[in-house]
DNA sequence: CTTGGAATGTCAACAAGGCTGACGTATTCT
DNA sequence: AGAATACGTCAGCCTTGTTGACATTCCAAG
């Protein structure tokens, strides 16, 4: 009875109108972009964009990552990705090491000035996903999880998935 | 007890924790990837992009909404809108209409061709969306439907409601 | 030791889709 | 009559994506 979308809750067939899909897609258009709204407003400050959040969001997640590592994770093309990277190393956001064990890979890091705006861009983004997580209910918030994991490609889930892992 | 996040279930203080709301900020971004990704091949092929997506949707959702409405809808600067609307029109997908009561006014629809078009895009996106509900099942729905909402910024809430209501 | 292929970087050119600013025109409101 | 509104348009700029071509460096296989 506190159900909204069929009687049999949880597992088996939904019976899932037009209308009820469209609100699920305009729901993650608008919510986007509240997603995004804060760290771009600190962003545009600063002369960056989101491409540059991106790289120092997985840069973070996955310090010594690989440039093509990253690449799989962003979906962008290597010139797109350098583009954006040159900036960051040059601004001395970020550090880029030879590998030592294969000397073609270059690891990526966040220096301590990358650090900071890092964790002033996730603060800004993770203060909105604490007040939406809050105002829902920890009920929904698994909901919210379990919905966009089965959203995903299976690629991106692969990526997802590992990131998960590594802060087990 | 089945719950993952907290005890008190549904309302009041959550625990999060920094990576619990990092998780929730890469699913929305691999998500959004996925989200995105069948009708862009779509409209790869017939060279338009996302901009002419959204603008084709919410006119099939609100037909005969002014340009001033779209634009607060979508967010964007009417030079930018009106580059995307003026291929619509001079490719015959849309329709402008000088209003009746008020002439200043121009108020959009879809051609059948457009309503063609925004069928093939649609069907696209909610097929995903559909496997995507009936994966989590439908108490997951609920939630999700419920994070986003709290995560739109206050302008947006307002126009999804409005689309909302349409609907009933 | 040479050679093929992988990983990386870089140059150039281009496109989509944002933006600002300025201006014109019709229409409506005060 | 004059101000405000709705819309369109021109021009120019920026970010971030794309392709294509090419150099370098290194690993690994023959």
């Amino acid at each position: 009875m506190a159900e909204g979308t069929s009687p049999q809750g949880g597992q088996g067939l939904l019976f899932l109108t037009d209308e009820q899909l469209r609100k699920g897609i305009e729901a993650m258009f608008f919510a986007y972009r509240g997603f995004t709204a804060d760290p771009d407003r600190i962003l545009a400050e600063k002369d960056y964009g989101r491409a540059h959040h991106r790289a120092i969001h997985f840069i973070h997640r996955s310090p010594g990552t690989t440039v093509n590592n990253l690449l799989s994770i962003l979906g962008v093309t290597k010139q797109s990705l350098n583009r954006v990277l040159r900036t960051l190393v040059d601004d001395g956001l970020v550090r880029s090491e030879v590998g030592r064990v294969d000397k073609r890979e270059r690891h990526l890091f966040l220096t301590e000035a990358g650090a900071a705006l890092e964790r002033e861009l996730s603060d800004a983004q993770r203060d909105r996903m604490r007040a939406a997580y809050r105002a829902a209910g920890s009920e929904a918030v698994a909901g919210f999880r379990k919905v966009l994991e089965a959203m995903m490609d299976e690629d991106m889930r692969r990526h997802y998935e590992t990131l998960k892992d590594r802060g087990r």
